[in-house]
DNA sequence: TTCGCTATGTTATACTATTGCGTCGGGAGC
DNA sequence: GCTCCCGACGCAATAGTATAACATAGCGAA
């Protein structure tokens, strides 16, 4: 698994990238009236560690001491949580999970991901989600949810795989 | 999991829709010059044994008889297999593989999958995939493959779920 | 015949996820 | 303050998905 300390092309102070999506998350809870325990917190940083969607069990081991690891439901529920306030996606190609930039409006992930540096890119293409519903209704389907994950090479990873 | 013997709303004769997918399948093998091996051909008989995603240890159980059950990397090298060739897609958000009715020309999986039955709608909506394609290099990303997958209830479920 | 390749068998193990139950702590109502 | 209730978390066990590594068999070509 590729892990960058700093993601996506240019480097970028990841640390300030982290700290806005805690804020982000501490208020859009606030505003919902739900509650962003420590533990819940703690697993949404750890997700923000990069921009390579982490694995739950990456996470597991990164959340205790050495010593006395936390259990699979613990950061599988702290995850349930993330992922219902639309502070996490999970990315099913990989069963791994990506932080979320925009959590304040409720949409669809659509990503695209680098196969070769692992990291994952968020992207909004509104007319996907309309062309699939109205596609979708013309046989009678009625679209819930969507899974939209586009795998290929990064701006940063495609001259080296072409060399 | 909803298993049904008659598929997708009106009954159909589900043991022609196989018969068609085996006789494409061969055809297409024969045509690449590769080998639809037996346990290969049953394999994709058992994913379109319904038009529900199946997964690997499904077909694992019902692979050998009873007694001496075939192990996972038998079932998990056919289904590479039969991926590599288009014959089956890999349905992500399921852990589970759905046969495809259109082998001959290889194409990306776009699927509505109904949470309800089970069944897994194979739809071509060819714009999906230019969009991606054009909204991804516009940042210079380059897509290889998408994985699309849309939830939901398909029109034999919906009134039932509304009620 | 011998080689080499592809397909399959076999064992073990890694990785991902959930169930079920017990405990703790904090707020609501008394 | 006390009790009840409930949501969050701890913990043990187990279910479900996937791969690694090595052995064997069968078949065509040199």
């Amino acid at each position: 698994m590729a892990r960058k300390a700093a993601a996506r092309g240019r480097s970028h102070d990841h640390h300030r990238c982290v700290a806005q999506a805690l804020a982000r998350a501490e208020q859009v809870c606030r505003a919902r009236g739900v509650r962003l325990t420590p533990l819940r917190r703690r697993v949404l940083e750890l997700v923000w560690e990069g921009h390579a969607p982490v694995g739950a069990y990456d996470i597991l081991d990164r959340l205790g001491d050495r010593s006395r690891r936390a259990a699979p439901p613990t950061v599988y529920r702290a995850l349930d949580f993330l992922i219902a306030q639309g502070l996490v996606h999970r990315i099913e190609s990989r069963n791994a999970f990506a932080g979320c930039a925009r959590p304040q409006q409720p949409h669809q992930a659509q990503y695209l991901l680098c196969d070769a540096c692992g990291d994952a890119i968020e992207i909004e293409i509104g007319g996907l989600s309309r062309t699939i519903h109205s596609q979708a209704a013309s046989i009678g389907f009625d679209v819930v949810a969507e899974t939209i994950e586009a795998h290929g090479l990064c701006d940063t990873c495609r001259p080296r795989a072409g060399a």
